[in-house]
DNA sequence: GCCGCCATTTTGTCCAAGACAAATTTGTTT
DNA sequence: AAACAAATTTGTCTTGGACAAAATGGCGGC
């Protein structure tokens, strides 16, 4: 019987991608550069990746997030990196602290108490109003739960679920403010490649509060329905949302591509936790690494537009 | 000066999957086989696609979307494409007629009246109810919105627009019916590579009305973590949603795979437009082709429960 | 005429190994 | 310390071959 066959779930190089986000070309140059992955092969010759594989790929994935280069960590033995996460860990732990009702909140994730935790960010949705709630609460716990993850002590799903109730809430809030006639008149949405809604809905919050008219596409608008819908829906300012995931390079290229479609009268303002790790600034676009910055980036264009009114 | 080199936004094989959803190696296999899409090189000797092969590609999506096979299109020259699309058109044109408030919305939003046009579906939902506004409104509006979208009578950022309003209106509604400790327990999501969230949505609303107790991850949740979730929020049922675009392939693999990871004791239900074009069944999963199906789906379950309880 | 079964064609994905440009790091000079 | 140049790292693109899964078409039996 020997170590036995049991292949236990072995899967796929697409599957691997569709697991990981990295790509399979990506995937084979790592394996024929560093050695690592080192799937088996099934009956037909193809790569077959073994689970615990999949998981040291999904650990690199974090580090890769963090800004790690693959030339260090794709090689390093899985202990190593463990051990290097558990100290990065360690480290963000302390930072924690203070925050109000956000132990609260996880605590509820953790316990599968999620009517609970979304009933409890209610009520500090109304206590704090829109505004606080979105910097103080949201974007901490944001921040709070992605680490969790990181440390493992919540699941990816529980990572989904939280998210969910935040979009709720966030939902709601935004349909019962609302800004016909205001200004500026934004356009919401996200690039191709780009899912990720949390980011885009926080802004559009945050600009309604602040009496934007705000027109949202969702997610993942091809590049030139943006810039028809700018023209149609007569916007002065584009806003784009990019996730800490996002590849920077597709972000750059699309970022480039739109700006060269638009009228230069139009702004293009990017957001999003990418330009935190990102430093590459681009003729025509805006970076903003936070919602605060926002508020700044708002004003200014407010003062520009009465000074030309003027 | 001949024919110029206005080269006039030729772009990569990247791009060209982004926009199409037609993965690199299916592009350049086309290529090969059909002798279409056939690009310009840059300096580089890299593809770069001329935009009109890229609207071409994008015709032939949508002919694949219905079923046709890209032996049969590919080839084709475009204005027979074309003409072909307009033939079809006409055809769906005529199955319009009926439905009440439908003229109206799309109305309104081809005239960029978004705010009317959510108050409009706001009203019928007040009036019909959630479930037959689900069934009588929603359901065939989002057909018509995207037939009006083959015709090219709107783009793809009105349909965007409609999408948002409609996913608001249904998250709100959502919000309100509330059945903490209804059966059965339905964890609803997509699998990676699935976005599509309306669908998801709609399934959701459609089930809250039915008493189920439902608990959303939202899109794209990894395998794993969706065996992990079920087990952790003690499901009866998964319920995953799957769009017309989504490919048959990866997502007949992804629901094998996840069948395989799950306890037998719990249904796996696979709902979507997908399921309409793609016959197969397969072992332990349910395929619901419609928000309809659901019902008498939800009513065998229950007959079961009962009747292992009796 | 309709259904099930088998052979054939169609089609998408995978593979290997090479190449190169963009991004980043490192070293040097002002 | 900052700016510039050289070296390294890294992801994506290339070709052409191979093959399995899915769809189609033909055939025989009910």
């Amino acid at each position: 019987m020997a170590a036995g066959q049991h292949h236990f779930q072995r899967v796929s190089i697409a599957t691997v991608e569709r697991e990981t986000g990295l790509s399979k070309d990506t995937l084979r140059m790592w394996e024929r550069r560093y050695g690592f992955p080192r799937p088996a092969r099934d009956d037909n010759g193809e790569r077959a990746y073994p689970p615990e594989q999949l998981e040291k790929l999904r650990l690199i994935r974090r580090f890769m997030d963090l800004g790690h280069r693959p030339g260090k960590i794709v090689a390093a033995p899985m202990h190593e990196l463990s051990a290097r996460m558990r100290l990065l860990d360690a480290a963000s732990r302390g930072e924690l602290a203070a925050a109000g009702g956000l132990h609260e909140v996880l605590r509820l994730l953790k316990a599968h108490r999620i009517n609970e935790m979304r009933d409890h960010l209610a009520h500090l949705m109304m206590r704090q109003g829109l505004q606080r709630f979105l910097l103080d609460t949201v974007t901490p716990a944001n921040e709070e739960v992605g680490r969790a993850w990181m440390r493992g002590e919540i699941a990816v799903y529980e990572e989904h679920l939280y998210s969910e109730q935040i979009q709720h809430l966030l939902r709601q809030a935004i349909g019962s403010s609302n800004n016909d006639g205001g200004a500026p008149r934004v356009l919401l949405t996200t690039l191709p490649g780009e899912e990720h809604q949390l980011g885009l809905l926080m802004a559009h919050a945050f600009l309604s509060i602040e009496g934007a008219h705000c027109i949202s596409l969702g997610v993942q608008t091809p590049i030139f329905d943006i810039a028809r819908a700018s023209r149609e829906q007569r916007a002065d300012i584009i806003g784009l949302s990019f996730s800490q995931a996002m590849q920077a390079r597709m972000a750059c290229e699309g970022l480039g591509e739109l700006r060269r479609l638009l009228d230069a009268r139009i702004e293009l303002w990017a957001g999003g936790l990418l330009w935190q790790r990102v430093r590459r600034r681009m003729p025509g676009v805006r970076t903003l690494g936070s919602l605060a910055d926002i508020m700044p980036a708002l004003t200014e264009w407010r003062g520009r537009r009465s000074g030309q009114a003027a």
